[in-house]
DNA sequence: CATGAATGAGAATTCATTCAT
DNA sequence: TATGAATGAATTCTCATTCAT
């Protein structure tokens, strides 16, 4: 009975999930969630609200998407680079620069991690997703400990320190006129400040 | 009649505003910008809804002052340890030391300090006060570099990036149940995360 | 400092409660659940929409008031009737009678009665509401068949039947054009029915 | 291009129509109305809901429909009944038992006859089934006050009280747990009510 | 000046109906 | 002819702001 659904439409739905999760992503970054609305989603998806809801269950799930789906692709280019041969500082430092340039591209994951969501649902997500970033920065701290090249610390506070200084530092130039030239010293200086936060001498008595 | 505004009674209306900006502050600390209704923080200073736009404007007019004042108050303590003698990594480790002991006691205001805007005019008002907080660390990072103690680095970032690197590190444990001994060894691993990060061996070339 | 409510405004207060419940009681009446949104529950009451939250929680919470207004005027009616000196039988009629009497003038409860809720929260308040109703029945069946006036029968079942007859045998002359002495013997043929029904001869085997 | 319909087709078009309205017919009587939305009898039945629209104008139409077919059938059997021979009374008494016992098995649909209005469309033909139903009832009694086995009185009215003081007999046990013995007991409670009502002694004066 | 009832625009969500495929 | 994605009006409910008392 069941019509074969053509591949032609099969694109179509996915092509509209996409635009869907792209329009929430992009309205986030532009004005936090509380711009995010489902009209304002739709509108910019070039649906009605209606069909939001054939895709996403609720308003809050669709920003969960929103939030893992970042949370997930940023992370895993993060392990892949921290899972490279060499020092653990060289690890560090590339995993940091990797996540900064891309941030000054498109500030959103920035945004989403720090963005206020104005649903308990959304909140409980953001926690695990800033958990699990912290998760891939702690692998490396831990391997440069074991191995001498970091002073001993506690890998949960450093990686949590990591997190913040590279977001505070990057969602500062939103503003649409910051030169080019201006990025790379940015992304040094947050490199910079990283590498001897968990290289540096341990404290001494 | 009288037009004269009796002292007793201006002294009433200064304790109202007090008393506003105090009920609005507690609101956000416990729950963020969104368990602060003009309604709730009504409520809180035992006031009617129509009584707080008797003293603010609008309710951007009073978040936004409550963050300033937020604000001021903790560069107002990290001028005076940063002003005190002592070398510049002591004097930067108190700095960071005392803001996150507070911080921690209401750590829904630290979070709203680089939170979600609810509003274009508040978060203007919030930018604002990550630069007036950036430029106290900046102060202390100065001093540090012109006496050799600290290794050159771009001031602005490593200061972002203490701000981010304690806030991100505060902000986590928001369940009720973290126990006060814990808080100690958290602060204590800020403060040396921070404190490695500017002053750590510069990059070898 | 809490300005006195004053009299007038406690009374239209009052009023106003009084005539959000009038609104939703005339709309159920005419429509039924379907036709009493809030939007025109709150146009009728010469209201807005939000005005009706600050006087009930819910939409389910004010039908269920409805509801619950309108069963407990006419039991309180009905226990009067029924605790007057007389027959069980008599009683019983003029119970009938009098419930008749006034359903035809608005046919407000019997509707109430039998329409289909819109919600699981006003659908529980219906089932207590027929419940108080057949309980009221009961009472007179029960003194009936202990003198021996009543054969023996399921007080419970015939008290249903009893409000179920009735129910029907009114709700159906709702259009407007019922001459009033058609009235007068519809409600002599209910009653009747009704007496009939719980003094008949017990089913001879 | 053939625009001949084949009989294979007719036949399959046919099918459609009656699994559509079983569909609709059994989600009213498991939810009422308000279960049965056109996506659940599309998906209940099998089909999309656009082809439910090749079959039926409107979701009223179609409860319309299923509405006054299964009245028809009920009205079908109680007509046989009352043909049968016997007194009219072992007749009533047989029709309003094999009533009841159907109308046990699903609830719902003895509800919908007298149900809130969905739709004015719907709510007309609800009417138009209660009398017919009436309409049957009214039958037998004529016949037995012709012959004297009831006294005289409104045979409209009876019926209505009949068919009211069944369907809210019914309508209570909707609790999943009734036991199936108490069933017994309750159908024989409401066709000793009605027998007694139709043919019970007269009011004296 | 204080009050808090009232406003009303706007939010998320649902669902009968349509129409391109 | 059948499909089911898309529509969009309608629903309930929230909350910053106003204004009669």
């Amino acid at each position: 009975m069941a019509y074969q659904r053509s591949a032609l439409m099969q694109e179509r739905l996915a092509e509209n999930r996409e635009r869907i999760l792209r329009s929430a992503r992009a309205l986030i970054a532009r004005g936090g969630f509380r711009e995010a609305s489902i009209t304002a989603v739709a509108a910019d998806a070039g649906l009605s609200t209606g069909a939001i809801y054939r895709y996403f269950p609720s308003k809050a799930e669709l920003f969960v998407e929103v939030l893992t789906e970042a949370v997930r692709r940023e992370c895993d280019i993060l392990r892949e680079i921290i899972g490279r041969p060499g020092t653990a500082g060289q690890r560090l430092r590339a995993a940091v620069d990797s996540f900064a340039r891309r941030a000054l591209e498109g500030p959103y994951l920035a945004y989403a991690f720090i963005a206020e969501p104005t649903d308990p649902e959304v909140e409980a997500a953001r926690i695990l997703c800033r958990q699990e970033f912290s998760e891939v920065f702690k692998t490396v701290l831990r391997q440069g400990i074991s191995t001498g090249e970091f002073p001993r610390q506690p890998v949960d506070v450093s990686a949590a320190c990591i997190v913040g200084a590279f977001t505070e530092a990057l969602v500062r130039p939103v503003a649409p006129t910051t030169p080019r030239s201006k990025d790379e010293r940015l992304i040094e200086a947050i490199v910079d400040f990283c590498a001897r936060a968990v290289s540096g001498p341990a404290r001494q008595a």
